[in-house]
This record gives C-alpha cells, structure tokens and sequence, in this order.
DNA sequence: CATAGATGTAACATTTATAGTTACATCTAA
DNA sequence: TTAGATGTAACTATAAATGTTACATCTATG
C-alpha cells in the first residue's frame, strides 16, 4: 500500500485551490486533515521543491504556480514519492538458478508496464478534477 | 511502495512452472529467491489459499492448480496483498471543512481509476509471460 | 524596532509493516 | 521407524511512515 502522503498532498493542493485569495496557515490546513502541522510544512517543502507550489519563510500561506487544472496526480505523486519503482524486487537472487538469474530484469519489465498505466491515468486525472468533484451538485 | 512479496510469488510460480516434473522443496525454492525456507512456505501458504498451486503436508513440493497461461499478475498480486486499495487515504479529515468533508470520497474516486488501470496491465500478463521473458532468447 | 505569528527543519518518538529466524507439531515415503 | 518435508506460531530485527517537540529565522505590524 502507498503512503498516504499523496492523498494528504493532494488535499492540502485541492485546499489552497479553492481558496485562492487566502492565505492558509500550516496550522490551518493541518486542521483540515487533521494532523500535526510539522507533517503539513513537510508536504509543503517537498510540493515547492517539485515547483507545484510557492511560499515565503515566515509569511503565512502557499500558492499554486499554475492553474490547477495543469497539476496532475502524477504530479503531486512524483512530488511526494521519490522511489520511482511502484513495486518492490527481491535483492541478490540466486545468479546460478536460471529463474533466479533473470526473474529482475522480467519483472522490472512487467512490473514497468503496468506501472505505466497507472501513471497515464493519474496524470490524466488533475486538482481541478478533484475540485470539480468536492464542490459540483452531481 | 509495493513490497516484495508479489515479485518473490512471482519468482516462486515461475519457477515451479519451469520444472513441472520436480518437487522443490522450499529450502531449494529458498535458495534461488536466496531467502530463508519459512519466508517460501508463508507466500506458498497464501497462493494455496489464493487457490493458485497445490501442496501436500510432509510431500515435498507444490504445483500450479493451471496452466502458467492462465495465472496473470493479477491473480498473484491478490494472493499475497489482501488491502484492496492501493492508496492509503488519511483518516479523520475535518468533516467541518469543505474539503476535508469531501476529499476521501473524491481521492477514492481519482485513485480508484489509477489503480483499475493498474489492475487490468497486471491481468494481461500472466506466468507463462514470465517464464518466455526468462527462456526466450531473443 | 520590538514582537507576535509564521515558515523551515532538525531531532527524536511512536507505530506499523515487512522480512528473517527459531522452534516444533505433524505428515509422507522409504 | 526414521529422515526429510510442510504448516504455523512466536519471536526478532529492520525500515518506513507518521507524529511531536524544539528552535532558528523570517515577515509584517503597531
């Protein structure tokens, strides 16, 4: 199961997009998700150095550096998760066992291609869709 | 995430689908993914339970329950992961707040997506994939 | 210019999942 | 009967994620 950083990340984007003339505290926006402020200044930190964010030390609340329509989930996800593998592989398995010896590269290729498919649609899904979906009457 | 009890599954089906006349004991499976025996016979237990392969107490040796063809990445993932979801989301967000009121729901959704496409790579792709990516020369 | 309130970040604590290990009851087959 | 397996519980070790405390530093304002 992955993190829930990405969830939290994208909460805290999809807050500062619907109140785009405020400026949001980590206090404030750590009350919207309820948990400690220091875990919101983290997610911040990591969001600004991926360029989807600015802030000011000192000076409350962080901004969009683009339209939230133009921040996918691929985005917010390669904001938040370093590791670029989705699925973890075994170390060191057997060189001298024929499945052994090439289980890595098969799996890193299988692994890869669906890894692919998750990443197409989650930069295809945007913080404006998640808006869209909060505050539109179905 | 993703840990690695998929890949090391992955590792152990195709190698009994590589020597179907044999009967490997876990301390030989053990030795090609080079971890120890209890580790094989946990993931064995769980890809019995899953009803993928078929093993006796006290008889060395397991096998696929069908044909590598017909067991897809899928069928392995959910054998040995039993969260449905691939996405943590945070607990608790503040049901007061608009956001915080709307943001599981909506983070199910947009994850829900992602992890369908996930899903529908990993079923496309089966053991006996594996064991062509391994013995195929190119 | 002093100060209240904010960010940025290090350091530490806590919790949980994963993986490895030991031990042993039980089964199979020779 | 006995050697060698599986099945499984229980314990350990390690690492990752999350929460928390503390504090240096910055901003804006009276």
């Amino acid at each position: 199961m992955i993190n829930t950083r990405v969830a939290v990340a994208v909460h805290i984007l999809a807050l500062i997009a619907s109140k785009p003339h405020d400026d949001l505290p980590s206090d404030y926006i750590a009350a919207s998700v309820n948990t400690n402020p220091v875990v919101i200044r983290r997610l911040l930190g990591m969001l600004k150095k991926a360029g989807l964010i600015q802030t000011t030390a000192g000076k409350a609340g962080a901004s969009l550096t683009r339209d939230p329509a133009d921040i996918s989930l691929l985005d917010v996800f390669h904001a938040v998760e370093p590791k670029e593998s989705l699925f973890a592989i075994h170390d060191n398995p057997n060189p001298h066992c024929p499945v052994g010896k090439g289980i890595q590269r098969a799996l890193d290729e299988a692994f890869g291609v669906a890894q692919d498919a998750l990443a197409c649609k989650l930069s295809s899904e945007s913080i404006e869709d998640i808006l869209h979906q909060l505050f539109d009457k179905a």
